[in-house]
DNA sequence: GGCCAGGGTAGAA
DNA sequence: TTCTACCATGGC
């Protein structure tokens, strides 16, 4: 993997790196196709443009510091095929999901967004992150930031009702507020995983799945393995029964690399169901 | 018109 | 600790 930065512009040659796979994983919601292998991507109240192929791909944006990292670019995941292909499981997986890189997403805009994937589906959960960035994010000329804690400071459980987050209204209301207080977020940066995943079960709405995608995405640890319906259908076998088994089970098989495993196995379920 | 979606909670057993 | 009913909403 190579990267070249130029003004406002990184130029990535890395045939380990296809811009529509990772971010049509379901890792990321605030992202806009413009055409082939061509998007927009918002993080916090910052936008990139993502372009290129085969090998060859171009970020332009006003912080290529804050997206150079957003897209770990001084990670090569290689190493990670090398390691995941000794699992003879995994071969369609890494063929099928070659290309995906792991978005080292903001850890508060992660918290939210995946309050809402509860029991949802990823286009309406786009949907509501979009309204919610609307309503109550700072405008920034053509496109809107994703609202900070204190954005939400008015914001009432039947607002978030009236967005159409469901269920989930009152977990959001609760999230938001705990939120305001930065020493939570700090302590989950500075946490073992597991002591993290004790922090984010005290929030009303974060259970064991919506706690490893935060972990994954938000604290760019691989040390996880988030189990939803598509990722049980996938592993389930006669003894591996529950979720709970599921994720014990391939946690302890695939050890640091679980997340990114996970990952792959996640695209091509959805891929070929 | 049921089924499903990047599930979790509360209460019961 | 594990089982069950219930929770809003929209695409299919």
């Amino acid at each position: 993997m190579h990267t070249i930065r130029q003004g406002n512009k990184i130029i990535v040659q890395d045939n380990n790196f296809v811009v529509s796979k990772t971010l049509e994983c379901g890792q990321i919601f605030r992202y806009f196709k413009n055409g082939e292998e061509d998007y927009f991507v918002c993080s916090t109240d910052k936008r990139c443009r993502v372009t290129g192929c085969d090998g060859k791909i171009e970020i332009i944006t006003d912080d290529p510091d804050y997206f150079y990292n957003f897209f770990d670019l001084n990670f090569d995941y290689q190493r990670i095929f090398d390691k995941l292909s000794a699992f003879p499981e995994l071969s369609e997986a890494l063929d099928c999901g070659r290309g995906i890189r792991i978005l080292r997403q903001d850890l508060y805009e992660t918290i939210i967004s995946f309050i809402i994937s509860a029991n949802n589906n990823i286009l309406r959960i786009k949907g509501i992150i979009e309204r919610l960035c609307s309503e109550y994010g700072k405008n920034c000329g053509d496109y809107f930031a994703f609202p900070t804690p204190s954005d939400f400071k008015e914001t009432t459980v039947s607002d978030f009702r009236r967005l159409g987050c469901g269920f989930r209204d009152r977990y959001l209301y609760e999230a938001c507020m705990k939120l305001r207080d930065e020493n939570i977020l700090e302590s989950l940066r500075k946490a073992e995983t597991e002591d993290a995943r004790k922090i984010l079960y005290s929030f009303k709405g974060i259970g064991p799945k919506v706690a490893d995608c935060i972990i994954l995405f938000g604290l760019g640890r691989f040390d996880t393995y988030p189990v939803d319906t598509w990722i049980f259908k996938a592993c389930k076998t006669e003894e591996l029964d529950t979720p709970s088994k599921v994720m014990r089970y391939f946690l302890d098989r695939y050890g640091e690399y679980a997340g990114y495993a996970q990952q792959l196995i996640f695209f091509k379920q959805r891929q070929t169901g």
